[in-house]
DNA sequence: TTGAAAGCGCTACCAC
DNA sequence: GTGGTAGCGCTTTCAA
């Protein structure tokens, strides 16, 4: 069943099948209408690679993510999956690990696969260095970063200040009292290190305020058990009176550790997932804001298939959600204002 | 850069490059490294939609989930693309909700894609009643199961035996003393349905082994916060001494619900996800070997496309992952070997 | 072993 | 408004 049946049967030519099928300009309304009939009848549906080969398109999407299994990826993958598919793209979905030419070569294969644009979710996807390889592929097409920063033509960043949310965090916490504070991370990511500045900017100014805070950041690579049994160990040896937790995954493992030593120190995550919430105590979390960064996204990347001006970098701020391992007595560029 | 460039200067007729790109069979050596030094130096890649429509595939698989958002169905989408893309396919990702319709059409949009394969992830990926969409789907493309089960031609399904699990874990519970069991659920999928009945048959068991247990299963619609704020008001008028989440989500949401009301509930979770680790205290749970399942089912996969005979139905069997939320002084099963 | 040529099913341009 | 037809870039059959 193909286009010529349908053209037979309607008693028309197959350019005239194909006008109906692709929003039926100039098409007679009584031609048109027999033809969306006999297509309706014979429950034709035009070849997908014959159409992709003619129009040089299949509406198709790359998403690259380091790690779908991690459930703040997954969230953001499972955003971006739905704001496409009400836009009629289809989605391809490659996990990547984290090494470098692993996500260079993925990003390549996506470029052969002719998709219509490459989505880089999550900080990981960038590189600190070198990022030649995304700027070459926006050179045949448009890549949009999620939480990530690279400038350059056809490349859309949509990202969170993440500087900023640990900052704020850093100072809040001395204001309420932190004299020694430690950050805890598993991955030097680019998002990582913004959140490293942070950490060290806070504690400058705390400094600034006369509210002085020692604070060191330590890096455990591994997962939940690993980071739960080094930190143990660390925090046995290095007791704090604040702990920020590069995510979420993270802070709970700690969490796990100082309750394990009977230390019941104040303590914030990062991502304001459902970790954090499941937590006893409830984790409080510097929220990134992953909703909004996926929506601007979308609707950047649509704006720009529409031949629109496109804002190159958007930057989101973060918000934090008060849980119970740790209550603000004061908040960060409120007291500024007063 | 087409074929015709890739022939014309290599010296050689079009038929001669595709045959050296397709595995180069009956070409002589020379010529094919002529070609494929060309091919090199060019930096030619087929293209792949005059590929598709060629070959009629893509070597594109489909992935059906309801909601990739969700840990558990996230952690198999990640194995699973990560077997499927070791075997040279790419992953065509959709999230479908809960609605039966909805999945119906989206199984019906993949078919149109021409993907060599469906998978529908989940056991919400399955009606209780009507399930003639799958066998449809199947006279065109194979169809995967991943826990769940319809028996037809074409279709693979591997799935674990949850009910089973729950049994044990019931008598268990009863056996450690537990005389007033809840079963808390949110939505009634056909691997809820399974847990349910391990649910009703463990009790009847308990029955018959002379140490009766009564038991109620309480469906809570929604997320997690709706879960404990809802099972809070449940288990405030209907305590209870052993309690079961039909995934750990529920489990630890209900966990909260038991901690507010100051009660210390022997509780068990399903699934063994990474939520059941970051409780406090860690909760016990019930693994369906998510692992498992995915390799077989994309192992069985490859072997079907490789014209092999593969088992219709294959059966794994749960785990009891024991943490502190409930520790069993008896193991099911273990029992009656004595 | 190699080449010529006929599809694959569709889109889009150019006539009428 | 409609039809004829030349591509799109590849695979594959049939001859040579």
């Amino acid at each position: 069943m193909n286009i010529y049946d349908i053209a037979q049967k309607s008693g028309v030519s197959i350019a005239t099948v194909s006008r109906v099928i692709n929003g039926g300009r100039s098409v007679s309304p009584k031609t048109q209408e027999t033809v969306l009939r006999v297509i309706q009848e014979a429950g034709y549906t035009p070849n997908a690679f014959a159409r992709g080969l003619g129009l040089n398109t299949m509406r198709q999407i790359g998403l690259l993510v380091s790690d779908v299994a991690d459930t703040y990826y997954a969230n953001e993958v499972a955003m971006l999956e739905k704001a496409l598919r009400k836009a009629g793209f289809d989605v391809l979905l490659r996990c990547t690990g984290t090494e470098t030419d692993k996500k260079k070569e993925t990003l390549a294969q996506m470029l052969k696969r002719h998709v219509d644009a490459v989505i880089l979710v999550g900080s990981s996807m960038q590189e600190q260095d070198d990022n030649s390889h995304i700027l070459e592929a926006a050179e045949q097409i448009p890549v949009i970063l999620v939480n990530g920063c690279v400038k350059g033509k056809n490349i859309i960043c949509v990202r969170c200040d993440e500087m900023e949310g640990v900052r704020c965090c850093v100072r809040d916490m001395c204001s309420s009292g932190c004299r020694s504070l430690l950050f805890f991370y598993h991955t030097l990511s680019f998002s990582c290190r913004q959140k490293l500045k942070g950490f060290q900017l806070g504690l400058k100014e705390c400094q600034e305020k006369g509210t002085p805070a020692k604070g060191s950041d330590v890096c455990i690579p591994g997962g939940f058990d690993e980071i739960m049994a080094s930190a143990e160990n660390y925090l046995r040896e290095h007791p704090a009176d604040g702990i920020i937790g590069a995510d979420d995954m993270t802070a709970v493992a700690v969490q796990k550790a100082t309750q394990k030593l009977g230390q019941m120190v104040p303590l914030v995550g990062i991502n304001n997932s459902i970790l954090s919430k499941a937590a006893t105590p409830a984790i409080s979390s510097i929220d990134n804001m992953a909703e909004t960064m996926c929506t601007t996204a979308i609707k950047n990347l649509l704006d720009l298939f529409d031949g629109k001006r496109v804002p190159e970098d958007t930057v989101v701020s973060p918000e934090f959600i008060e849980r119970e391992s740790f209550v603000r007595k004061s908040v960060c560029g409120q007291e500024e204002l007063q």
